[in-house]
DNA sequence: CCGGCTTGCTGAGCAACGGTCAACAAGCTA
DNA sequence: TAGCTTGTTGACCGTTGCTCAGCAAGCCGG
């Protein structure tokens, strides 16, 4: 078995990189370790230790150990945006069917991380909170203008809570399939149309 | 202004307590820093300061600090559970209109409180996860009893699901009502119904 | 080739916090 | 009063977030 040391990325031992390659680097980590600790518990000592530098150059790089853990919470949120964003061109209902698949898809992939995600952003730590409300916000948006929905304000909570609602379910639903995936599919469609039609 | 120590109970100072009453202080004492403090944030040495005792008796009566946000938390869930469990004579939909009359009114009344429970109890920390899993399966329980609803897989995942939809157009309700409280509630026990009609 | 600049990087050290342990002392009973 | 139970404490330890002074790698102008 290799030394332990520097999982992520590879190179001469104690090699310089730039800063962007650092911080890129130490976020990536962050994510690996993402499904087994939540985020505000995984250690300084650890991360330094798996990209093979010293905790002060993490310092270095992020301020605070909150700044850090902000940092990689924003990139998963990030990362489950981007995958979701539909393709512009596409026909309203299609595009508001791709995105709800694609988030199941999402669930069914990266079930730990994503449980993982969903628990740290809501829980504890007020900036984290934020990053997700943040994500939240942009998701309802994208279904809005996927949509072509009026924007007030009740449209928007009722869409915010909807996701809720499929949120749970969806993970419920990977842990216990209680119907098939397109009736999942159908049956969450069906609740947010009957939604938005009263 | 008098010592800042012993702000929960009274008596002579250093006075010595029976265990039941010191953990019920100690836990009382983690209910009222809860709506300002993410749970796992609260160090031994305040709460300790606050019950104006040392920290080696909090350990005492708790052998860890996770086994005491954990006691917290549960205290927590258990107020709400009382407060929502109908009294079993009344008619099935009138038990649940009453809970949730119930719930909308809890969350009014202890907002922060309960948006800090619920996000304590969503993030992070798998032990107290587990006490929110708990708690909304006996509030399912509740619901699916005060219904009268076979208890199917399917059927419990959705009242679940309804339960996040409802915590989270709640919680935005009390920040921007966005509609009248009788409107809200109407909306929401439509909701389940239309639901649970498929 | 060399002096000097920028900047990635480190080690020693501090303070705060979770957790342990041996011992003290308050109150009861014989 | 002696002695037991048990609520209670202070001293101590390892970990972890965080700081700071300084080293060294690469790049420049001469």
């Amino acid at each position: 078995m290799p030394p332990p040391e520097r999982s992520s990325g590879a190179g001469p031992p104690r090699a310089r990189r730039s800063a962007g390659d650092r911080r890129a680097q130490l976020v990536a980590i962050g994510l690996e370790l993402l499904p087994t600790t939540p985020v505000q518990e995984l250690t300084i000592d650890e991360v330094a230790r798996r990209a093979g530098i010293s905790r002060s150059l993490l310092f270095h790089y992020f301020p605070s150990k909150r700044d850090y853990y902000t940092a990689v919470t924003r990139a998963a949120a990030d990362l489950l945006r981007a995958h979701l964003t539909p393709r512009p061109g596409a026909p309203p209902q299609e595009q508001a069917a791709g995105m709800l698949d694609r988030y199941v898809g999402w669930v069914e992939t990266y079930r730990e991380s994503h449980i993982a995600f969903v628990r740290g952003a809501a829980g504890g730590d007020p900036w984290v909170a934020e990053v997700y409300e943040e994500t939240r916000e942009a998701l309802v948006d994208l279904v809005v203008g996927a949509l072509q929905l009026p924007d007030d304000a009740l449209r928007r909570q009722l869409v915010r809570a909807w996701f809720a609602f499929t949120e749970d379910l969806v993970h419920q639903w990977v842990r216990d399939p209680a119907t098939s995936r397109p009736e999942l599919l159908r049956l969450l469609t069906d609740v947010l149309d009957r939604l938005l039609d009263r």
